[in-house]
DNA sequence: CGTATGACCATGC
DNA sequence: GGCATGGCCATAC
């Protein structure tokens, strides 16, 4: 039987905002990932730009289940949308300096579980050490 | 269809 | 470390 199709979207399975919001689903309570690392989870064509774009719309309203969009940072440790992004993080204990940098070594996330990533089609982080997943125990 | 804009990024100075 | 540039791709007009 037939999909109905939802208007305005794109007839693909699944749209590329509808993927990169269940990426940015599996981010960790306390961590952040970059634009630029859901966008090599997502694999090509999709950048880092699309990423920033999936984000901007939920400006218009949250999908059910909500996307933790606070989590979604840039590649220098900095949040892209002012002030109130920033809060929301350290009430989740990740910490910013005075400059609001926060050090992506120890906050960052490492990548989604490879078993979920291949379930659901999705790439791994090249540069996910096991080091760095112990450093993030800590 | 050209142009401008955007929650980006790597690189070079 | 800051700033400029070019590249990336999707959207809006």
């Amino acid at each position: 039987m037939h999909q109905p199709d939802r208007a305005g979207e794109p007839d693909e399975p699944r749209s590329a905002f509808s993927r990169i919001y269940e990426i940015a689903r599996q981010i960790p309570y306390g961590r952040v990932a970059t634009y630029g690392q859901i966008a090599q989870i997502m694999g090509p064509p999709v950048t880092a730009r699309d990423v920033g774009d999936a984000m901007a719309a939920l400006r218009d309203g949250q999908p059910d289940p909500p996307v933790p969009w606070q989590r979604v940072i840039n590649a220098q440790g900095r949040v892209s949308t002012g002030q109130r992004q920033q809060i929301l993080l350290e009430q989740e204990g990740v910490s910013f300096t005075v400059k609001g940098v926060t050090d992506l070594g120890r906050f960052g996330w490492q990548g989604p579980d490879p078993g979920w990533a291949e379930a659901h089609g999705f790439h791994l982080l090249k540069n996910a050490s096991e080091e760095k997943k112990q450093l993030d125990l800590f």
